[in-house]
Parts: C-alpha cells; sequence; structure tokens
DNA sequence: CGAACCGTATTTTTT
DNA sequence: ATACGGTTCG
C-alpha cells in the first residue's frame, strides 16, 4: 500500500472509502486523476475483479492515461480487464453484445456529426422545406438535446412545449424531420453518438434482465468529470447503481464547460438527493499551479453566482503573475507569443512541451501555426479538422463501412460515384427515393433493381449493378481477411488510390500520405489487439468499431513528444503545462458572441475562462489583439471583459496597461476613426488579384496589368515613395526597400494603421498609380 | 453526367 | 477566406 503514501489526508480518505456513494468535488489540479486512479488500484488490491469495475470518462485521452496509471501499479494484464473508456465507448459495447434486443446488427454503423448533419440535410430537402428557415446545425441541435433528454420523436410530437416553441420559431416541421432522422438510422442499421446513450437507455429500460445483468456486474462505478454529463448519461449510471450503490462521482462544478451539449450542472449539485447517504470529499488544496495563478482564477470565478462554495488553494510558491500581451493584429498576437516562447524556452531551459496555446474557437489557429513554423518551433495542433475528418479518409472508411454494414446509406451515397463511375445526382435521388418509399436501405433497393427498376434507364441500371458487384467482391474479404489486408484490396481495387494520386500534385501527395497513415493506423490497430492477447481474426469490422470514436486528440504519435500544444480551451481541459498562452482574450470572441445573450451563458463562458488559467503550473499569458480578421473582413475589438475581472494584484503591470480595457478605442497611437479604419483596409480588391494560392501575383490598380514577380518576393518592382494598397493595412507608401531577392523587405508606412515598419515580404499588395 | 463557375454562409465549444 | 451548394454549359 506504498501507494497511500503519496497522498494527502482527504485524498487517502477518497481513495480508501470505497463502499457507498461518495461524491468528491475536485477543484483544479487538485490531484483528481491521482485520486481516481489509485482509487481503482485499491479496489483491485483489495480482490475486487477487474471487469466488475465500470469507469466512465469524457475523453478517450483520460481514459487512456487513467489506464496506463494504473497499470504502473497492478499491472498491465489486471488493468486491461476494467472496464474503463468514454460513456460512448463503454454503451457501444454493450449495446453491440445486446444490438439484437433492440432489432440492430452487431454491426451496427456509427454516424458521426457530419453523417448525422447530411441526413438530416436531405430530409429537409425531402420535405421541400426552406432551408433558410430549417437550418441543419439548428435542426441537429434540438433533435440532439431531445435525445439527450429521452424524448423520443413521438414524445416530441405531443410535448406541448417543445411543439409550441417549435411553432414560435415558424419550424413546426421538426418533430417530423426528427421521426424520419430516427427512421432512417434505424433502417440503415445506424446510430448517432446520442443514441449510443439513448439507446442504452432504453435498452435498460425496456429489457430488466439485461439491466439486472449490468447491475449486477458492474459492483463499483467511477464516473470522472460529473459535473459534464448529460440527462442521458445521468441516467445510465444511476439505473446501473442502483443495486450496489458504489458509486463515486469526481467533479467540479466550476469546470463545468458543456451545457451547450447538454451538460447538466444539476447532475453534481443534485448527487445528494440521488443518494442521501453519500460521502462528501472535497479536494481543495490545488498541487499544479503557482499562488498567483490559483489566486487570479478564484478571482474571476467568484463573479459567477450559481456554484458549491469551496477554496482552491495553493501551498507552491507565489510564482510570476500573470503576463498581458497587447497585440496590434491577430498576426502580431501569433508573433509576439511566439517570441514569448523562444524566450521563455531560453530563460528557463524548457522544453515545447511545457508550453501551450489555447484559444476559445478553432479558427484561430492558422495564426498560431504560421508564427511558430516562421520561428522553426515544433507545434501540434489539436483541431476539428481532425485527420479522420478528411475527405480521403472519410471516403476510404465509407468503404470499409460498406463492407460491415451495407445498409449504411451515408457512406454509400458518399461514394456510390466516388471515383466517378457515371452514377449521377439522378440516378442517386431515384434510388434514394425508392429506398424511401419502401423503407429499406439503398443498398437492399440496388439489389431489387431486377424487378423495380426504380424508373432507371438500362444505362444507369447497369452501372449501379456494377457498383453492386464491385462491392460484393469485397463482402467476404471483410471477414475472411485481417483489417489490413481488406483494407490494402479495397483500396487498390476499387481504384480508390489511383484517384487519390491525382496527377502528383502536392495534394496528391499529401492525400496518398494520408491514406498510408490510415494504412498505418489499421496496422498498429492489429498488432495492439495482438498485444492484449486477441488471438481471432481481427476484421476490418474490429477496425471501424474503434475507428469511429476516435478523435484527432487520441493518435498522438511518438514524433509529437516534444511539442507545444495548440488547441482550443474545450479540448485542453483535464490538462495541464507549465506555460499556458491564452490568446484572443476579445469581446464577441471571448467571450464569444452566441453566449453573451444570458447571464448563464456568460457564467459558463467564465468557468471556460477559469479552466483556461487553471492549466497552467508556473506562467499563464493571456493576449488580445486589437485588429482581426473575422469572415475575411478586417474587424476591431476591444479587450475581454475578463481580463478586467482578474484581481489587478495578480497582473504583471509592466506587462499590461489594463486602464484602457472595456474603452471602445484603438490602442498605440491609432488615430484613426475604427470604422474608417475598416473602410479602408477591406475594400474588395480587383478580380484577379488573389488568383492562386500564393502571396505574389500582383497588379497595378488601373490596368490590371501583371508585374513581373519571378523571384517570388512581390518586391521587384516596388521602388520608394511607391504608394501600394494592401488589403490587411490599407494604404501605404514605401518607405525603403532592404536586400534582395528571396531576401528583400520592404518597409511601407501606412497611412490609417499609423504603424511603420511592417514586413511585406510576405503580403498581399498592389500598387496604386 | 461532370467540370467549371458563382454566390453565400460560415465560426462556439465535442463524444 | 474558404467551403459548400446550386447553376450553367459542354
Amino acid at each position: 500500500m506504498q501507494y497511500l503514501n503519496e497522498l494527502s489526508e482527504v485524498q487517502r480518505e477518497a481513495v480508501t472509502t470505497v463502499n457507498g456513494p461518495a461524491l468528491i468535488i475536485a477543484g483544479a489540479g487538485s490531484g483528481k486523476t491521482r485520486v481516481l486512479t489509485y482509487r481503482i488500484a485499491h479496489l483491485l488490491k483489495q480482490g475486487v475483479a477487474p471487469w466488475s469495475i465500470l469507469a466512465l470518462t469524457f475523453t478517450n485521452k483520460a481514459a487512456k492515461e487513467m489506464k496506463e496509471r494504473i497499470s504502473k501499479v497492478v499491472g498491465e494484464k489486471t488493468a486491461r480487464q476494467l472496464w474503463m473508456g468514454t460513456f460512448h465507448s463503454i454503451f457501444m459495447r454493450i449495446l453491440r453484445a445486446e444490438s439484437d434486443k433492440l432489432g440492430y446488427p452487431n454491426t451496427f454503423t456509427i454516424y458521426d456529426t457530419s453523417d448525422t448533419k447530411s441526413l438530416i440535410n436531405s430530409i429537409i430537402k425531402e420535405l421541400k422545406l426552406d432551408t433558410q428557415t430549417y437550418k441543419v446545425n439548428e435542426v441537429y441541435g434540438r433533435i440532439s438535446s431531445a435525445k439527450n433528454n429521452l424524448i423520443t420523436p413521438q414524445a416530441y410530437a405531443s410535448n406541448t412545449q417543445l411543439v409550441s416553441y417549435d411553432r414560435q420559431t415558424r419550424k413546426p416541421e421538426i418533430a417530423q424531420i426528427y421521426s424520419m432522422y430516427m427512421q432512417r438510422c434505424y433502417k440503415a442499421a445506424a446510430m448517432d453518438f446520442d443514441d449510443l446513450l439513448l439507446n442504452t437507455n432504453i435498452l435498460f429500460r425496456d429489457f430488466s434482465e439485461v439491466l439486472a445483468k449490468y447491475q449486477d456486474k458492474f459492483k463499483y462505478i467511477l464516473v470522472d468529470e460529473y459535473q459534464d454529463t448529460n440527462h442521458s448519461q445521468y441516467l445510465i449510471v444511476k439505473r446501473l447503481a442502483t443495486n450496489h450503490q458504489n458509486v463515486c462521482v469526481v467533479g467540479d462544478d466550476a469546470q463545468s464547460i458543456y451545457s451547450f451539449r447538454g451538460a447538466k450542472i444539476e447532475n453534481i449539485l443534485n448527487f445528494r438527493n440521488d443518494y442521501p447517504n453519500y460521502k462528501l470529499f472535497k479536494l481543495e488544496q490545488n498541487y499544479r499551479s503557482t499562488q498567483a495563478i490559483v489566486n487570479a482564477a478564484n478571482s474571476v470565478i467568484a463573479k459567477n453566482r450559481r456554484q458549491i462554495q469551496k477554496v482552491s488553494f495553493s501551498a507552491k510558491d507565489m510564482g510570476e503573475k500573470l503576463k498581458v500581451i497587447k497585440a496590434y493584429t491577430d498576426q502580431e498576437e501569433g508573433f509576439m507569443v511566439a517570441s514569448a516562447i523562444s524566450e521563455i524556452v531560453h530563460r528557463d531551459h524548457a522544453l515545447h512541451k511545457d508550453f501551450a496555446i489555447l484559444y476559445r474557437t478553432n479558427a484561430q489557429s492558422r495564426i498560431f501555426e504560421e508564427a511558430l513554423r516562421k520561428r522553426n518551433i515544433p507545434y501540434r495542433v489539436y483541431g476539428s479538422q481532425s485527420f479522420y475528418q478528411r475527405k480521403e479518409i472519410r471516403d476510404t472508411i465509407a468503404y470499409f463501412r460498406l463492407m460491415v454494414n451495407p445498409n449504411d446509406d451515408e457512406a454509400l451515397k458518399r461514394i456510390i460515384n466516388f471515383p466517378t463511375r457515371g452514377i449521377g445526382d439522378t440516378t442517386l435521388q431515384r434510388l434514394a427515393s425508392t429506398a424511401n418509399e419502401k423503407q429499406q436501405s439503398i443498398w437492399v433497393t440496388i439489389e431489387q433493381l431486377g424487378t423495380d427498376s426504380s424508373g432507371l434507364k438500362p444505362a444507369a441500371i447497369n452501372k449501379v449493378i456494377q457498383f453492386y458487384n464491385l462491392l460484393k467482391q469485397f463482402g467476404t474479404i471483410a471477414y475472411t481477411a485481417d483489417a489490413y489486408e481488406a483494407a490494402n484490396a479495397i483500396i487498390t481495387s476499387t481504384g480508390l488510390l489511383r484517384e487519390f494520386k491525382g496527377d502528383g500534385s502536392i495534394e496528391g501527395i499529401t492525400r496518398l500520405q494520408n491514406i498510408e497513415g490510415l494504412l498505418n493506423s489499421i496496422k498498429e490497430f492489429i498488432e495492439s489487439r495482438r498485444e492484449e492477447g486477441e488471438t481471432e481474426l481481427i476484421t476490418i469490422a474490429d477496425y471501424l468499431e474503434n475507428v469511429s470514436l476516435l478523435t484527432d486528440a487520441d493518435n498522438d504519435k511518438p514524433e509529437d513528444k516534444d511539442k507545444v500544444s495548440i488547441m482550443t480551451i474545450h479540448s485542453a481541459k483535464g490538462l495541464e503545462f507549465d506555460y499556458v498562452f491564452l490568446a484572443g482574450l476579445e469581446e464577441e470572441l471571448f467571450p464569444s458572441h452566441m453566449s453573451t445573450g444570458s447571464p448563464e451563458e456568460l457564467e459558463e463562458e467564465r468557468r471556460l475562462f477559469y479552466v483556461a488559467i487553471t492549466r497552467a503550473a508556473k506562467l499563464a499569458t493571456i493576449s488580445h489583439a486589437q485588429v482581426r480578421y473575422k469572415w475575411g473582413n478586417l474587424t476591431t475589438s476591444i479587450p475581454s471583459r475578463f481580463i478586467a475581472e482578474i484581481d489587478p494584484e495578480w497582473i504583471d503591470n509592466d506587462s499590461a496597461s489594463i486602464n484602457q480595457i472595456g474603452l471602445p478605442t484603438l490602442h498605440r497611437g491609432i488615430q484613426t476613426n475604427p470604422s474608417d479604419f475598416g473602410k479602408v483596409a477591406t475594400q474588395k480588391p480587383e478580380k484577379g488579384m488573389y488568383k492562386g494560392r500564393r502571396l505574389s501575383k500582383l497588379t497595378t490598380q488601373d490596368t490590371n496589368e501583371e508585374i513581373d514577380d519571378t523571384d517570388n518576393t512581390g518586391l521587384r518592382s516596388l521602388k520608394e515613395g511607391m504608394r501600394v494598397y494592401h488589403d490587411r493595412f490599407g494604404k501605404g507608401v514605401v518607405v525603403s526597400i532592404e536586400g534582395e531577392g528571396q531576401n528583400a523587405k520592404a518597409i511601407v508606412e501606412f497611412e490609417s494603421a499609423g504603424q511603420k515598419n511592417l514586413l511585406l515580404k510576405y503580403a498581399k499588395l498592389r500598387i496604386l498609380g
């Protein structure tokens, strides 16, 4: 029991008090993961069977990390047998085992968000509804939140509140869309993310013997990030815990940041009502961050009304105060952050992996990528545009999906004409509408083309049959060959490989590399299963099961070991870094303009800010820009209210001048009226100016004549005193030119920006008159 | 049917 | 800025 000595008193109690319901309120950096892992290790040491422990997390990453840490205490073999994973992956596993009860095959497909949206979209069109009124994202949101509250289509249609809301917002057909969407998913043997939880609830509700089996099986249940559970998840846990009542939930109301997808902070606040004989443990000491950081974070979160009272404190040194970087433009923000990273690496001998750049929206990532690349700082972006979202990967996986589940209509629609085989939209529409009429999948409809032509001409039928036969020939290989072999066969003989290769362009090469990456990941998957002791054939179906719930954050490569992490604050939850840069602290951006409507939304933004600050162990640096590109236009921003909410005592005054915060004026000597500036700077450039991706094509304003730019610097024709236009900074005058060829720099003074010494080597600009 | 062109919406966060 | 959907033309 040596590990118990590594714990504080309250941590140790939380670890060893294993029987009965327990609520662990765990402030940021309070050793929550440590408590959870040791609690599980402790159970195992006491002889509890690993397969009777259910541990639920929100991300695969958290599950993986915990598993690794437990392995170190109890050995890998035991740790492997734990039921530990995300809500979605665990209950997918259970649903696959019990799928027949719900009328699904165990090979059911998981529709990800884009499958879901595309299906909803086609239903909206089919119903001939106005796509302006019925926006996919909104409809999806309504459906998703209905599911997360366990409201079935029938219940939706008879729920007066929902129906009248839809009527008020002039979208009375949402109930109908929801109902059709469910039918289509069922017919395609597909479940979306929400279905995995909803159907688990239905399974447990309608099949008491199944529920009893799992209630009995899971003697100990642990839930991480309990403040972020939605109603559906809450109910699953409640149902499973009924018998043994050994349910331990860990969370921090101050870090609840997922209400937009149905998370209910009430779940953690009401735990006491569900389990009256619960024990409460408060982990209040922050072992991660310096006092300055903890105090700064506390001073902000104190502005929230709704919260469980607790004292979060640090026993570490005071540490460095928070720094605030004021940048002129978003680009400059990137530059300054990159410089600061270099400086700290030098000053503290820090490693790149000790740094993170966090922001509110994914769109902000590019600026930092560019800035870090220019400085040769290694980085890794964790983003929504994940590997698995790339077109070539999705296309390939669509083939896999169809092998395993031919009824997967979304996969079929995706590839029936990719690579192009002469099956156009008309043909597909006819097939789809026949399929819908007969309440069956497109695949089955194709099989019946002999008896029902669906109004297709013989030529079209011929092409469709060819496609059918092509896939049919892989039908067996999906089950007789291992995943890697099958994947290889599919990629080559469907012509996918040839298609991706394209003309050997840069894009073609990247696509091929991505496909190669996919194949490698399949190989790795097989190997890791083998290591786990799997002796059976590992098929493409097994791989798909695993891949459908993976995100970008889940495939860490060894070469990513020492890189700066760039990600949204949401994906940074649960992580820690010595040095955190928190970017884009501007009104409308953070807090997001979508979230300033109600106090509740604003409080969630504030919690998000709290999460961001508390990721830092040694130093938190906040940055904001005065001018930023948004939707391709320059916009001016004022610093975020959150900066002003930090107790000034914890901000480094040398780095900030917060006296101007909140004022709608631009800083640092800009004399022009911000709205004028925006106008000048965002004038639409002449057509043709942007042709091509490179920023080197220059034209004169009057004649639109191209300027010789063979050295690619865009500078050859520039002369001192020449007036130039640059869409980012407006009009300016070339002050001087330094260097030649590739190394040339033009120093341009801009009239409207009042900013000198801007380096224009990479700028888009044109010459005025 | 498919490539090329044009106009418009998009950007809050994720399993 | 760009990605996507819709339209047009070959």
